[in-house]
DNA sequence: CATCTAATTAGATGATTATCTATGGATAGG
DNA sequence: CCTATCCATAGATAATCATCTAATTAGATG
């Protein structure tokens, strides 16, 4: 995602600015040297050069030099372009976009098809709705050892360490001397109450 | 062009913000609180909610309450008719793209069908252009009171007054005593002589 | 080569904006 | 009602950016 939208950024961070949009739209009639923008605009030579400095950085326009006047041009493909990149990267067009229960939304989107999860989710609501489907794997009345509690959360993701630090950080396991066990609902806190922050 | 472009303007300045492309990947996923996002951005909540906001303006993501959280969805007509408005309206698809003699290219946009100017020029170049013109309608070794001066000038234009000073200042035509006259070609000069600025 | 013109570069300044902390308002649950 | 949670608003701060003036490059012209 990162690379991916640089371009993207760019292109809006280049037309979101009410000067360079009235140069694209003059450009979009006929070419235009640098002179003439600054006229039509009302600003000064080096401003403009500067917006079309930005353009030119995004492809948008192209100059063609005739003795000292540069000619700037407008490339009506990197509109497009970018027009199939905002539709169709994004693709908000069809699926995906249908209203779940909360929770069964979460857990589609981080459980892989056989049950395991993918990733671990940083949003805290999202994490304690893993957390809630983790702990009922485990038995309401009954002890484990530790590495019993390992074993049965490595079932559905490598990392235990982190995930059985979070379960307790949510007393939804309690822990003595080496001992683990399931709590009650009742117990349970939304926020992790293991100090780190 | 002023009002028209406001939207656009809106939709481009939304967009051009890191932060706020990515939430609108997310959004494209799912619907989302806003502490969801603010974990998975590492942003404070405020800021988050700021940015929604900025996305609920141009009508990109719309919010549904739910309890005290507020999921927000992503509107994907919005980017649709936002790619409409770039394409046509710029309609830089296909003709007036090409490319023609610069004068011509300058006369052909100022003048009617009638051969009558439209408006006069407010970059420098291009009113030198239709100075050019205007003066061959003089004849070269001719005398004009200002009166006939500005009957010619008027066939063209109605502002005969600051044409014709134009004229003078650009040494196009000299005048002494009331009487005018087109001066050679050597004479002429680019800028404005009288003193304007 | 001296000069003029078009454009760019450099640097300064003021405006806009992204982000934070602190605070307030609304809703749900004991 | 009291408290916890989620979000919004207000205000402060620091970064980004648009614009200007002044200086520089580079082509054209005499």
């Amino acid at each position: 995602m990162g690379a991916e939208n640089a371009t993207l950024l760019a292109f809006f961070k280049a037309l979101a600015n009410e000067s360079r949009l009235r140069i694209v739209g003059f450009l979009a009639a006929r070419e235009r040297s640098v002179q003439e923008l600054a006229d039509l605009l009302k600003l000064k030579e080096p401003t403009v050069s500067h917006h079309l400095a930005v353009l030119r950085e995004i492809g948008l326009v192209t100059a063609r030099a005739e003795g000292t006047t540069r000619w700037h041009v407008l490339d009506p493909d990197v509109l497009r372009q970018m027009n199939r990149k905002l539709l169709d990267d994004n693709k908000m067009t069809s699926p995906a976009r249908k209203k779940e229960a909360p929770d069964e939304k979460v857990l589609s989107g981080f459980l892989d098809s056989e049950g395991r999860l993918k990733s671990i989710p940083a949003a805290r609501k999202k994490r304690v709705v893993i957390l809630k489907w983790l702990v009922e794997q485990f038995d309401a009345d009954r002890r484990y050892r530790e590495s019993e509690v390992n074993e049965m959360i490595q079932r559905r993701h490598w990392d235990s360490a982190t995930l059985r630090r979070e379960l307790i950080g949510h007393r939804m396991m309690g822990r003595s001397g080496g001992v683990y066990w399931r709590t009650p609902k009742t117990e349970w806190r939304e926020t992790d109450s293991s100090g780190r922050y």
